[in-house]
DNA sequence: AATTTTGTTAAATTATTTTTTAACGTATTG
DNA sequence: CAATACGTTAAAAAATAATTTAACAAAATT
């Protein structure tokens, strides 16, 4: 009787390991879409299901690699803000949890991304745009040099309201607004009103 | 005179060069963010500014590279839909122009992405979720077990959230509505009225 | 049909990135 | 205060990625 239910516990383990290594993997996969490596993916999505904070032992020991690497790699993730250093009275080893909101993480990095991108590319652009229409206005240049400088000139200024759209999509993440616009669902919405007939 | 009439044609040219290399450099600094190569990028800087397609031979004179690598680097920029291949008569060489519209860049770059991402996750999510409510289906299952369980599926379900808003955000990307919510500027309004007073 | 031109694939080389081992500095414990 | 534990940096090694040269196949020209 006994070694029946232990035998359904340890299914039940198997289940619940066989679930957290699926989204393990497909995470990791995904996650060298975001600026960071596979092994560095495969650690966030590993603490993605520790309910405990970790060691950088711990870490090492669960993705069977080097302390420094651990070391690093934690320092990368805590860099795009999705994993943090949390304090615990005795241990004096550094522990770390992993930020589970995805939304967070994606507004952290498309921010920083597109913020950057549009700097550099407006500073460049303004600087373009004000020489080629030095040689625009100067009435002895070439009209052949005119029409390329004009031409460049149209390209730059589409360009540029590009780069102002993504600095309101930016924005519009980082205040949240977005979500006016495209509303977050709820992720488990409670059945109130039992309506099953 | 004929002397003077040339020096400004050059400092004209010269200008025009300096503002095209400004933005040269910055297109291809920031495209390293978009899942191509530094060389890539600069390739596709490059050709953002000629007003005529390129050939192969080209594109390896400008940037200084093998053919090979330019051909695979011309096919990688087909790929993310950024260059296309356009025919003309009398060449026999295959030519390449580039496309200068970045929203339809960002549009194609982040819609694969984020489609890509949000595939792959809510599959195995849901895969992930069934598993787990095998076992907070098992009456005989270990409470601790089951609260174990219990996390990671309240866990899952905030992330298939965030993954269905992904999949919004694509399509409301790809179907243009976002431009609703954040229109993009005129980059030349027409200043029809003269108001200046 | 033979030759040349053009673009691509394959193999080799070079450069870059990732990972590890070793060494170091700081803090904590006994 | 000596010894240990911990995290990081530095140097070395291993693994990947980018680039080139060489070889090839298809098409066009003579």
């Amino acid at each position: 009787m006994e070694d029946k239910k232990d035998e359904k516990q340890q299914k039940a383990g198997e289940l619940l390991e066989d679930a957290e290594r699926a989204v393990i993997n497909s995470i990791a996969e995904t996650m060298d879409l975001y600026g960071v490596t596979a092994s560095i993916g495969r650690l966030y999505a590993t603490m993605y299901f520790k309910h405990d904070p970790l060691t950088l032992d711990d870490m090492k020991d669960d993705l069977g690699m080097s302390k420094p690497s651990m070391s690093t790699a934690v320092r990368k993730l805590q860099d795009i803000n999705i994993v943090k250093k949390v304090w615990k009275k005795g241990s004096r080893k550094d522990l770390f949890i992993a930020e589970k909101n995805f939304f967070q993480y994606f507004s952290h990095f498309f921010g920083d991304k597109w913020e950057r991108e549009a700097k550099l590319n407006l500073s460049s652009i303004n600087y373009a745009i004000e020489k080629l229409q030095q040689v625009l206005h100067d009435e002895e240049i070439d009209e052949e040099m005119k029409q390329r400088a004009e031409q460049d000139l149209q390209q730059l200024e589409e360009y540029r309201s590009y780069c102002h759209w993504l600095e309101r999509l930016t924005h519009s993440i980082e205040s949240g607004e977005i979500f006016e616009f495209l509303p977050i669902e709820d992720p488990n919405p409670k059945d109130h009103n039992h309506n099953e007939d």
